[in-house]
DNA sequence: CTTATTTTTTGATAAATGTCAATTTTATTG
DNA sequence: CAATAAAATTGACATTTATCAAAAAATAAG
């Protein structure tokens, strides 16, 4: 089970046997139905999750409404950013949107290895650099998209999401409200 | 000169006199005027630039207008993300809105300085989950507030950009039209 | 200092999106 | 499968922001 989990690794940064050893120890693995949550609002993230099996929304509220700030879908990377770096409560709350398996690389095992192991290091460097990148990418597109042509290129580059986000948090996840999706589809 | 450069750095992630020796072999001073480039469109971005003295602005164009991505003030850090990382011709261009000073770290260095010492990849591995945390900001404050306090966020916590940004630089950064960014203000 | 150029402001109008309410559709549960 | 709850759609209208054009103000150049 952890193979897969190895092979993206290793697909984003090269990394010995002893490495993998070494990250191994501070895995761990576990499940949840559809609906409940990762991480709870208030908790501080201590881990990175990896969506073995299943998927989920990170979201947040704002005026009592629930905005989708992101996606994470299968085989995928997630965490909250700001209470993992800041080890601070987090304001996100992280839902699974199926029956999911989900394995857990803890904070205290990432400190440790990015001050002792260089592969390690790098491969957190790749890590963080692929999620600055597509942080910027969707910063881009909602400073001087239309709603529709956010709308669209969701449609055309994570088509996935449309398979288990319901209208709503699509809607949020767009900055639009769930009305306007909806005439935007029709 | 150095030496400022140097404890800035050091406030981010420690480091040690021999890092910093090798990091001094890979830094380069330039000097440009108020309205040059430091990066033009279609030039790949092969350093991390800190702007020493002066300020600038980071933008592209979208159906031939100018589009302001992001401001970088006196003493901080900037680059083009995609460019750096994926080694590929940059969309963006780097202006600078005063006469500057800024010191350039290669990606020469750092990618030779990342595989080989772990207080420089934890120093990058700051630098970028600082880098994470302030896009995260950015996209939230785009996905769900008016333009109004869009504006009200940048007045009370980066002043200093009014200082040196026209107005058209910053509607376009908040990603409203000049026009309504002059009318808010009145 | 005067003229030219650029930037900002203002006005009138159009387009995009939001809000609220009602209805229809879909999903859930006993 | 009927009853209920939740989600999605639709309509009428309000609000925000964009667009285009012109005027005023600020800046740069001779």
């Amino acid at each position: 089970m952890f193979s897969e989990y190895f092979n993206i690794l290793g697909s984003i940064s090269p990394i010995g046997e002893l490495c993998r050893k070494k990250i191994e120890s501070h895995l761990t693995i576990k499940e949840f139905k559809k609906g409940e949550h990762i991480l709870h609002t208030g908790e501080t993230c201590n881990h990175i999750y990896f969506m073995y099996k299943g998927c989920n929304r990170i979201y947040y509220y704002k005026n009592d409404k629930e905005i989708t700030e992101w996606f994470t879908s299968e085989k995928h990377f997630c965490f909250s950013i700001t209470s993992f770096f800041d080890k601070t409560p987090s304001h996100l709350s992280i839902e699974t949107l199926e029956d999911s398996v989900v394995i857990q690389l803890s904070r205290k095992g990432i400190d440790e290895l990015i001050h002792s192991d260089l592969e390690f290091a790098n491969l957190f460097i790749n890590i963080l650099s692929g999620s600055l990148k597509l942080s910027q990418k969707r910063m881009d597109s909602m400073q001087f998209e239309t709603a529709r042509q956010r709308y669209q290129n969701l449609v055309t580059e994570q088509p996935e999401i449309l398979q288990f986000a319901n209208l709503q948090h699509i809607a949020s996840f767009l900055g639009i409200t769930s009305e306007t999706l909806s005439r935007i589809r029709s």
